[in-house]
DNA sequence: GTCTATAGGTGGATAGAC
DNA sequence: GTCTATCCACCTATAGAC
């Protein structure tokens, strides 16, 4: 569902020009408080003082926090798949395919920000339903693009590994996330490429 | 230092025999909330209501949230080393070293929990310096274990890597990490150990 | 060592004026 | 669409009786 069928079912989205300006800028701060902190570590007063309005008028955009954090997931991905589909134009090599999938992970690291959806599954067990099934959602579709990716440059002799390659695929993004989740405490960016960068060389047909 | 040794630091563990009773089953109940939902998402009404004492009882026994989690942190390094120490005793083998390490995440991960320090690295922004502290003291005994085993494994050409043993360390640390993360999500630790088994495969000589 | 009672603050959310 | 004012539930923490 594209993110304008996605908020014309829940009931906003008047058409007119700049109006959703304010919400972009609400989405944006929220954003970033989860990716940095965690849903069930920020609050509605935080978020109004990045923007510069009040609590009450957040409400007025988003109803509840619920609906707030299905909304993130949402934009969320949407735009990462945005950026999935611009790499398939770009590139055929499923190598250099992988690499700039890694890079898309290492720009949010580089931004002090873990993976919203990766954050959010630490929060899972207190989420409400809507935006577990995003997260689910979220990561299924991860998966199904690497795999796609995976095996096409296992067809093309440049990746080599045995299991199936969905089995690959969930490995590369639980290494991801993981990676990132430990690099962040350290706040060390290096730490992740140097999971990274193993996770691709073990997939590489010329590794040692 | 010996968990009894940092109790005494804190100026507890007074020496007679059931006195710490209490606190050992608030340590309970407070590490499986943190493992479960995160250190931010539950509180001491929760704890409270688990052993079935009130929240100003709690205090008595801990006196902050942010030294309850000290402990927890405290707690669960020893007896994770414990473990460790204990698989160091039971085999010489490098090999089945690593799979026992994975089966402690196992277990963890069957009893429905994150690893504690794994959790925590979700929370770390919002946790107080002691608690981050511990969380990264963790990381690197891991990362101090597996980096001696990984070599010992490689001497005995049992294992095989290019990388330097303390790079794959970490690489195992956040695999690990990242897949009981994602696993989580689905409550499927089938997918959990998809990915250890592939990391761990990756490692073997007589690998594909 | 556990309790009752409560302080002092913040959480998400709402009513109603403008 | 934004505001002020407010509600009520919950938070961590403390005081002081038993």
């Amino acid at each position: 569902m594209s993110i304008e069928a996605q908020l014309e079912y829940e009931g906003r989205m008047p058409a007119p020009a700049a109006v959703t300006d304010t919400a972009q800028e609400i989405l944006d701060a929220a954003e970033r408080l989860v990716q940095t902190h965690g849903f069930n570590a920020f609050s509605y007063a935080d978020i109004a003082t990045k923007v510069g309005i009040t609590k009450a008028s957040l409400h007025y955009h988003f109803a509840t926090k619920a609906e707030l954090g299905r909304s993130l997931i949402t934009r969320y991905h949407e735009r990462f798949f945005a950026a999935l589909t611009e790499i398939d134009v770009i590139s055929d090599d499923a190598r250099e395919k992988l690499n700039r999938y890694v890079e898309l992970y290492t720009a949010v690291l580089e931004d002090n920000r873990m993976c919203l959806c990766g954050m959010l599954a630490s929060d899972f067990s207190t989420l409400p339903k809507a935006m577990k099934d995003g997260v689910k959602r979220f990561f299924d579709a991860n998966e199904s693009w690497l795999a796609t990716t995976l095996e096409q440059g296992r067809k093309a002799r440049q990746l080599r590994f045995e299991a199936p390659g969905t089995e690959v695929a969930r490995t590369f993004v639980s290494t991801l996330e993981g990676a990132m989740l430990v690099a962040r405490s350290y706040a060390d960016v290096a730490r992740f490429s140097t999971v990274a960068n193993w996770l691709l060389r073990e997939l590489a047909v010329n590794r040692a």
